[in-house]
DNA sequence: ATTATTTTTGCTCCCGCGAGCAAAATGCTC
DNA sequence: GAGCATTTTGCTCGCGGGAGCAAAAATAAT
């Protein structure tokens, strides 16, 4: 036995181990390691230490099939470029695995990839799906619900009219009016309006309720760009085509971008491709407030989502065994910066 | 029947289910899920047939307490504020997906919690565990080899002395002597290394390797600060601290960082704050080729660590039977632009 | 001390599938 | 078509633990 040289593979120990260890029942082990148990003291210490000594811990399979349980969720994620995914996948991953969800990442590489992420969620029967992605279309929910071996089918960051989902998101209507608003006090009269990738269902508002608002109460039509995903080299690319060739006079005053991945890689163009400075030639407006909005190199103007009171809620839907409306709006808060 | 209105959580369709629609045993209908089971075509179709119509998935958690294998890795991060991690997760969640694995995600908060991440990780029986983070030192490896309860332990884009674990890793050595050759080349005489955190081990070998480099080729000794995470706004504020009150003759003449995090941070608060010109008052070179540095803004000189080829080289190690010596180096690729 | 009540423990019977073997079906040779 | 090899199929048993109930133990009430 002293050839401990490299730690074996424990993968072999049960319940009936340290039951034995012990002296108590398998059952009594089992209970010792379930929050709501009722199990006593002295029996909970004795198996503490039974599971200490031989390493055991509670195979959550086996649990979960028992139990139809998982306490796991699946997290679909399908834009990677857009740096916003990564703080949200830090709140979300922090918040969850406090409440003792674990999280199970499919990276969901196109539209027809996403029945495929889902089949593969669904075996593994989490408890609930979570879409931070943007290709969910009507389509794909369809799908989803129809085969669906979740009970829990949650868009984030995002809305959707679809009843059988639960969306958590911030409010983009009530937002691009504060934002339209803003630029309009700031004296800006010439927006154009750069947007992200445009799906059918779990739909960003914030491009439709821009320019309505923005023709209805203050005339013109802005000028409407779009880009075919959230990713700042691409966005790049289009600000530069739309604005590369135009005299000075005929810009813009204002970029509005429907995220903070559009408004960076537009910040980039226009100042080192198209020599203009911002906000004096051409101010900038985001969404999201990413973490590089706030350094010194872009101080970008843009609207903060309440990430983390949003986490919370989702926990709170996801604990919740209540089949009813979930479906939740948040208010943010627009973060003035010196971009516009 | 008709009130199919909201769609019905089918948690509960079973092989069995499957077998008796299709006129079969309840086994043939598990083989016709399995990849290496010998089944006729025959039976195969009608198994389809009936496990299409009555929308069965085959549970994994099932199949692998029965198999003892998950064909879930646990992927522990703990520093998502570097950019990089995204690209990482990106890369690593796509290949292995397409190779038949899924992937746990676990944000391990700090130190002291990356214990319970690997314990809650083990209680899934995941087949093995990727660490991507910073934060994992002996402590926590001692730990995790003590009670582990999964097959192989890999560290991705660090190096590790750790017998016991698998290590896939850029070769920080060769890639800082040629980062070291190059700012000589290139005329500069006074680098200044900035620094990340240090741990004791799964330790990057940059820093050390470019400040013995530089003594022993070129003579002196670089000076060096330390940033106490990968995160881009920290390193603006230690930047701003070590060279914001110099005079313009004692700055370094070019910044070397341990990787772009570091590096963007450093430009935001050079070009910003010190008011400073890159490349011509003071030149910067980073680590890992992130998206931004090859933007406009950036055109950061940097080191590309081959994701690819080292996230197939991972499903490589996950897919192998035995337990020979995997730890890997790989070369990178010196990118050159325009901020040194 | 005795009985009633509550807490704790053990137990049966599943959960859904896989390994591995034996029985049945099929294919092949002559 | 008999005889044999080869697939294909069905089956027993087990993976590790949970629900829910009955037996046992501990506690409270009389």
């Amino acid at each position: 036995m002293p050839d401990e040289k490299k730690p074996a593979f424990a993968g072999n120990i049960t319940a009936d181990d340290v039951a034995a260890e012990a002296g108590v029942s398998r059952w009594t082990v089992n209970r010792a390691f379930r929050k709501d148990a009722s199990i006593s003291s002295k029996s909970l210490e004795k198996v503490r230490v039974a599971a200490e000594r031989l390493g055991y811990v509670p195979d959550l399979r086996a649990a979960s099939l028992a139990s139809d349980r998982s306490n796991l969720v699946a997290l679909l994620i399908d834009d990677f470029a857009n740096p916003h995914k990564l703080v949200m996948m830090e709140r979300l991953t922090r918040i969850l695995r406090r409440e003792g969800w674990d999280i199970l990442l499919v990276n969901t590489l196109d539209r027809a990839d996403a029945g495929h992420a889902l089949l593969n969620a669904s075996q593994r029967r989490v408890d609930a799906v979570i879409l931070i992605g943007i290709q969910f279309d009507d389509d794909v929910l369809d799908t989803a619900l129809h085969a669906r071996r979740f009970r829990k089918l949650i868009i984030f960051a995002r809305t959707s009219q679809n009843p059988n989902t639960i969306s958590i998101a911030v409010d983009d209507v009530h937002a691009m009016k504060e934002i339209a608003n803003y630029v309009h006090e700031r004296g800006y009269r010439r927006p154009m309006f750069l947007a992200g990738p445009r799906t059918s269902s779990a739909h960003l508002l914030r491009k439709e309720t821009f320019v309505d608002y923005w023709r209805q109460h203050f005339g013109n039509e802005p000028e409407t760009v779009s880009v075919s995903a959230y990713d700042p080299s691409l966005a790049a690319g289009i600000v530069e085509d739309a604005l590369g060739d135009r005299p000075r006079a005929r810009l813009p005053d204002i970029l509005v971008c429907e995220n903070d991945a559009l408004a960076i890689g537009a910040t980039d163009v226009i100042r080192h491709k198209l020599g203009l400075r911002i906000p004096e030639d051409i101010a900038i407006t985001g969404f999201d407030d990413v973490p590089q909005a706030e350094g010194a190199n872009y101080r970008l103007t843009t609207y903060r989502q309440p990430l983390t009171d949003m986490a919370e809620y989702l926990v709170k839907v996801l604990g919740s065994e209540e089949d009813r409306d979930f479906d939740r709006l948040f208010a943010g808060k627009l973060m003035v910066r010196d971009s516009a």
